[in-house]
DNA sequence: CTTGAATCTTGTCAATGGCAAGATAGGGTG
DNA sequence: CACCCTATCTTGCCATTGACAAGATTCAAG
């Protein structure tokens, strides 16, 4: 929050000051354990503001899917297509953006279907297609590599981030996470690194 | 519900009909997406009546996790160590006992430190680890293949359930999973099935 | 300066989770 | 059989919530 809460009339900056909030909410309670009304009283508008800007609270999980998927495309294609970056960068996005991450891949908390969303989406799932494409040659496997690749990072992010994995209290989720694939692709040697 | 609501003071076997009410809910709107007074409704008692069996909502939520590790322990279990086989039968764990799985990993949403829920999830890793073990012969590399088959099914089961596979509308997906499965421990043959 | 539109506030309503106090039933003990 | 005692369920209540409606304030264009 760059500017101090002026105490105006008009907040300025209301629309990005909710969304950070329902952000920091989810990192603490998940995405459905917080209120409109809370974020309102964070940001210190009345209760009824954040309407304006989002309709209703699934109108802002919607603009947080949004917006994560659009943070997550700029992440994977910044991995350029090499298969196991950008694997690492799917993991890393879960883990550094948690509470985007929470909310996309939960399509019965916001509005799929919304126009704001299909572009980031689209963006998302080339970026992941064509480092499967990388991975194989023959196309026949593209799709398999892809789902099966996919599966992985996707897996691995989310058991991460429910504590599943022993490693989640102190370990470091890259390092894991590239140890592993080190042995995926090395069956017969040892793992690398 | 085997019994008909007889309409007398006492319910006869309310803990399970709520339970029961609690997965049906959640198979249409999610975990977060019914009240517990709507459960009570729908089993014809008063809207108080659940608290005395679960405490609270959380209360339920843990129930619901504690069953649904039990059984999965059991899925799990059934398919003996096979590794290809747990991993299906993970997966198939997930979508025909969809609502169980929705909450068994999402923490936030119940006690994960509850008595009644360690013996499943102690049951459920072994077995996990166990499959993994008869993978690799190396057992410095058991630790890595458990984490990484752990994460391939885990990742598969989340994206289809999301609906995030372009297949999950139609397909079958234990089909697509063993198939890409095939692709997996194949790398240089063509895919069976 | 005027006027219209965007932004925010206040007030209200039904629904919710949780708690407290009371009603009912069923089982065990004498 | 009479009694009580405890588990089970109900009724009543309160603060909080999401959503909506109506009004207030500010800004910007002309």
């Amino acid at each position: 929050m760059g500017r101090i809460a002026q105490r105006t009339y008009h907040h300025g900056d209301l629309r990005r000051t909710i969304i950070d909030a329902a952000l920091a909410a989810t990192g603490e309670v998940g995405p459905t354990g917080w209120s409109l009304r809370e974020l309102a009283r964070r940001a210190g508008v009345s209760h009824a503001a954040p309407a304006h800007h989002f309709g209703d609270k699934t109108g802002l999980l919607t603009a947080v899917a949004a917006e994560g998927f659009a943070l997550f495309a700029d992440a994977l294609e910044a991995a350029a297509g090499e298969p196991v970056e950008v694997g690492l960068a799917y993991i890393r996005f879960a883990i550094d953006h948690r509470s985007h991450f929470e909310v996309m891949f939960r399509p019965e908390l916001y509005r799929m279907d919304d126009e704001s969303m299909r572009p980031a989406r689209e963006r998302a799932a080339a970026a992941l297609a064509a480092s499967a494409g990388a991975l194989s040659p023959d196309p026949e496997r593209v799709r398999a590599t892809t789902i099966a690749a996919w599966s992985f990072a996707h897996g691995f992010a989310e058991l991460w981030l429910s504590g599943s994995l022993p490693e989640s209290a102190d370990g470091d989720p890259e390092f894991l996470a590239r140890s592993v694939i080190g042995v995926l692709f090395d069956r017969d040697g040892e793992a690398d690194r």
